[in-house]
DNA sequence: AATAAATACCGTGTAAATACCTAGAAAGAA
DNA sequence: TTCTTTCTAGGTATTTACACGGTATTTATT
């Protein structure tokens, strides 16, 4: 028996395209694809029909690969998560690891290599590529453990300013509070990701979708 | 006689699914896929053999969609342009239609949408959805044209640095020069770009792959 | 009821960035 | 040659950002 997937991601043409590639694998079937993690949610309560594995893509407007590996890895444990990514990214595999997924892929990755790690996840329940794995372990041997992180609501809605030309004082009218509480959200972020600059906060929240 | 067509990606994945649909388009089929401008370069002189239709994405890292589509309309005026991205960017639309694409999709677009849209660029010899040409045309109506914005060498070099947490100090370091000239490429581009600020430019940096 | 976390705010001082100028040397085009 | 562009660098003043310290209130959680 075939192993089934589903398909997350919000271009449709990569997902349509992706369908077509897994169509010549011999040992795979693609059930249906998703725009994003809530159209999942809705078509497995809609059709019952769930999914060996799901390749999810992490950059999606509505529910992003995080939000949604997250979901899957409570609701359906059972569900491989493969996730596919543009860039190599270290905080965004870790972050999916942490979350659940069982493997990572790029997108500039061969077909023929697709099918294999579609294999090994099938065979050893994980399957990452090397230079992924490395960036795992090297994280585990740091103080700060991504999984620690946690970025408060306030502090995500500065995220979506800080990348802006606004000056803090702007933000503050925008979020109707003082600069100095701008400069703490500053403050405490830039401690948390171990940033120094609001360059480098304006960067990590273009690269995590934040804006 | 079928249409022939070239991919330009730099995700294999994706150039290899591109295939698979475009190999189900009755008028249609692809010649070979390259992973970026240059490799297109190369293909053209070591093959000889040269499509109608060049399927272009526009963020790559080593010649990007911009480059690629100048070159094409420079030494291969015949051969139609059809550039898919990922965003609906207003900059780049305007940018890709100044270089010489025949059309742009964006890659949320249905399949089917994806033959209509070579169909009419074969037909017309030009295909924009609404959206993207009435950013055009809003364009048109703006002092500030696109096609003048000319940045130097110094200039990229500095933009790879300026979404890094270095200073100006640090940066002229590293470029060997004062921190003031490195203030004269920040107001300089600041300028042309229509920016204020630095993480302006960050933001620009990394959206136009300068980092 | 007590603790922890998130939210809100402030003082002081220094460092960096920005605004608004000027201007010379070198290279290439008209 | 003259004109333009690019790269280079500086002067002065102002604004913004950052680093350190701190407090108070609300809101869950235990």
């Amino acid at each position: 028996m075939k192993n089934t997937i589903v398909i997350v991601d919000d271009h449709l043409l990569i997902a349509k395209a992706l369908r077509g590639i897994i169509a010549n694998f011999e040992a795979f079937e693609v059930l249906y694809e998703c725009e994003n993690g809530k159209d999942l949610q809705d078509k497995f309560k809609a059709t019952n029909l769930l999914p060996n594995i799901v390749l999810l893509d992490i950059s999606m407007p509505i529910m992003d690969g995080f939000e949604t590996a997250k979901w899957l890895k409570e609701t359906h444990p059972e569900i491989l998560i493969m996730a596919l990514s543009m860039q190599d990214d270290e905080q965004s595999v870790i972050k999916m690891v942490k979350n659940g997924a069982t493997g990572y892929l790029l997108k500039n990755t061969h077909p023929a290599d697709l099918e294999k790690a579609l294999l090994a996840i099938v065979k050893n329940r994980f399957y990452y590529p090397d230079w992924a794995a490395s960036k795992v372990f090297a994280s585990l041997n740091q103080k700060n453990n991504y999984n620690e992180i946690k970025i408060t609501t306030r502090e995500t809605e500065f995220l979506k300013y800080v990348s802006t030309e606004m000056s803090y004082k702007e933000i503050s009218e925008k979020m109707f509070c003082s600069p100095r509480t701008i400069e703490s959200y500053r403050d405490n972020l830039c401690e948390k990701l171990e940033l120094k600059t609001r360059v480098g906060l304006a960067v990590y929240a273009i690269k995590n979708g934040y804006v």
